[in-house]
DNA sequence: ATTAGTGTTATATATTAATATAACACTAAT
DNA sequence: ATTAGTGTTATATTAATATATAACACTAAT
């Protein structure tokens, strides 16, 4: 498992769980591993993993069931809202940081249709 | 001046800066404000403007002179090559976050195309 | 009732970022 | 030489992350 260092990791293991959420990876309602697995799984310590879920929770992604464990949201709605949210801001902060060095709506278009052609 | 909690305050000002001199805001070869007046307009503490100016001088896009002052890098060229590695940066971390959350190649675009019609 | 497996909370420690504050080192003008 | 304005460095303090380690609280099966 490889972090960045300029997001602190709980943040980054929220960011890979609601991709593995909105791709279908997990389920909506699913059971998914335990806390201590997960620690294990994403190498990190049982509070920084434990950090990444409560958060979650807030989120609406995964709801905690104390005793039992943690089920992705029941609620397929709230598995598309994520989507939209995510892929809002990733649009979002594409085109506001092109157009902050300089890049109008054309030249952006332009730059990724040469991207895409790769 | 508002700064993002997730990225440190010191990278957030490198950026405004790096902005500031891709869109010729700051002239190559200028003299900027001293890093005690930066301070002052960032709203930060001196050690922080001085953390930010340390690392663009590391990356090239300032040059410090003790006594003297700060001065946007003299060559033009190196704003260009800035100017082209933020926007590879924007580009890569958009391409990858959407094609994460299940858009393909011809969803981006379309998505695009939407967005940039409003 | 006991037990194993859950989520949850707590204490102590280390690291990084940011702050306040002060001083040092150098340059250019006076 | 002095001075005002630069960049630079240093010390102490606070807050946020992440860690190791331990314990608590609850659930379901035995």
């Amino acid at each position: 498992m490889k972090y960045d260092t300029t997001l602190p990791i709980y943040m980054q293991i929220m960011d890979r769980i609601k991709k593995d959420v909105v791709t279908g990876v997990l389920k909506s309602g699913e059971k998914i591993d335990s806390v201590r697995a997960l620690s294990e799984i994403y190498d990190v310590n049982l509070n920084t993993m434990h950090h990444a879920c409560s958060e979650l929770e807030r989120q609406g992604v995964i709801h905690a069931q104390r005793g039992v464990g943690n089920f992705v949201t029941a609620d397929p709605l709230m598995v598309e809202t994520i989507k939209k949210e995510m892929s809002d801001q990733l649009v979002n902060k594409f085109l506001t940081g092109m157009k902050d060095i300089g890049y109008d709506e054309n030249d952006i278009f332009e730059v990724l249709k040469r991207e895409l052609k790769k």
